[in-house]
DNA sequence: TTAGGGTTTGTAATAAAACTACACAATGAA
DNA sequence: TTCATTGTGTAGTTTTATTACAAACCCTAA
């Protein structure tokens, strides 16, 4: 829409000309005034604006309106920007969630499926679940333990280094590690995944890509995200930690079958109803 | 847009919910017509349409109108899929991210920036925070601590109903609850939040819609979320509820100024380089 | 240059849509 | 049952969009 009132301009007429650079100088006001307001801009009258949308073949003002809304709606993907004192909070949240999206959209773009398919098959031949993340990642450990243990077999997350690798020198050949980490360098992290290979137990990785931590485990999920501008802890990676347990855990379902999803959704229906 | 209908439907009024029912049924039509065609279509009377846009924090039908094409629009580019047993773990994987995607849009253009402004100022003047969520939202309340206590006033998460009921008693009106719930609905959740206003204590929902807890909340940030395909507890919801907890402290970060965005950079390098 | 055709633009009136105020109806608690 | 509260519709008001028409403009040709 706004393409096709930059190509008709030169065809318009010289006060549809004005009505054609009030909306393209500000379409998104545009789409929120009313025929009046958008006259007064212009500095033309009424009819001329309906004329305007006419000249677009629009049938009125409001499919007019509709039209753009839709365009300006279609426009502009979702990008990173460093947010600054001087943004309204309306502006600073859409910051925010576009950083968001943009980095979902990342790792829907770097998927590794063969890791996915290693990964699914380490579940199925273990016959319990550790989860081990610190600081902001055993948020989402804790996330996965609950979607893990609705899977049949033992899950339990772990937070604290310490118990972590206690927790680790218990382990046997049946146990799968899921080893949570932003960096995939702290020394904790590393130690503990030592301790459970040590032990024989298997591990998968969600961390950064080529980091320690995913080389020495047996499959490395990775999340690769821009950080650059969050202010506090990593919360995008955060976030695509906790997307990627989501497939891992959804990968494992669906290989159960009908039968399978047909229990974990009554399992949900009766947690939801209680709980969340 | 259609998710928060989904979600507010049930808070509605009996002729509210026609009108609901009616959009849901042909959205596309219903960004067409006038108030009075939704009216018939609806068999309720006009001014009752204009209730159920009211009821949806629009100012008027035209609002609701554009913000429902705008959705239109936008829906497409990424969108919910279930999962089936044949989809291999690739296919698996786009589908979820791009479920999970999918509502990181929509909550973005549901942002109500009023009520974030309203919360950044109830948190700036209170004294002390305490986070209460359980069951999944017990995640996001744990996440959401790490980032608060960073800001400069104590900041605690309790997932325990039982502890939460205690903890809210001692409450006094300098304090702050961030209460999370992907429905709003429980009762554990709602108990808590009554105790916690009758110690004067301030109460920002993270939930959906005219949801009860939204209702009973001074604030409520609201995340609405199609849940149909989640096979686990709503991870959407969770991602999103996260998110915008996010915006809020980051929104409080930057109101104090350069001075404490530096510093909070400090102490992220620092977490970082141990923990994450 | 100016009279007359068409074209462009605005004024004012009209129609339609959105919205408000209020009153009646339904519901639920005392 | 009565009273209070909530929900819903009717009727009127305001705002917005649209139309009809006339003034202004511009070009051409006498």
């Amino acid at each position: 829409m706004l393409a096709k009132i930059k190509a008709a301009k030169e065809s318009l007429r010289n006060s549809e000309k004005k009505v054609a650079d009030a909306v393209i100088a500000d379409p998104d006001s545009a789409v929120q005034s009313s025929i009046h307001a958008i006259a007064i801009r212009a500095g033309v009258s009424e009819p001329t604006v309906i004329r305007f949308c006419r000249a677009l073949d629009c049938v009125g003002f409001q499919q007019f309106k509709l039209k753009l809304a839709q365009d300006l709606a279609r426009r502009g993907t979702f990008f990173y920007q460093d947010v600054t004192a001087e943004d309204t909070s309306g502006v600073l949240a859409n910051k925010l969630l576009d950083g968001a999206i943009a980095s979902l959209v990342q790792i829907r773009n770097q998927i590794n499926e063969e890791a996915l398919d290693k990964a699914i098959a380490l579940y199925e031949s273990c016959s319990r679940v550790e989860l081990y993340g610190s600081g902001g990642s055993a948020v989402v450990a804790e996330d996965a333990q609950l979607k893990f243990f609705r899977l049949g077999k033992p899950a339990i997350a772990y937070s604290d280094p310490h118990i972590q690798h206690a927790a680790a020198a218990l382990l046997d050949r049946d146990a799968l590690v899921i080893a949570i980490s932003h960096s995939g360098r702290s020394s904790d992290i590393l130690k503990t995944v030592e301790i459970a290979r040590a032990s024989r137990a298997k591990v998968i990785s969600v961390t950064a890509t080529r980091s320690p931590l995913a080389q020495s485990s047996d499959v490395a999920l990775t999340v690769d995200v821009n950080e650059d501008s969050d202010i506090f802890s990593p919360v995008k990676s955060r976030l695509g930690q906790m997307v990627v347990l989501d497939v891992l855990a959804v990968g494992v379902a669906v290989r159960g079958g009908d039968h399978m999803l047909e229990q974990l959704a009554k399992a949900r229906r009766a947690i939801d109803f209680k709980f969340v």
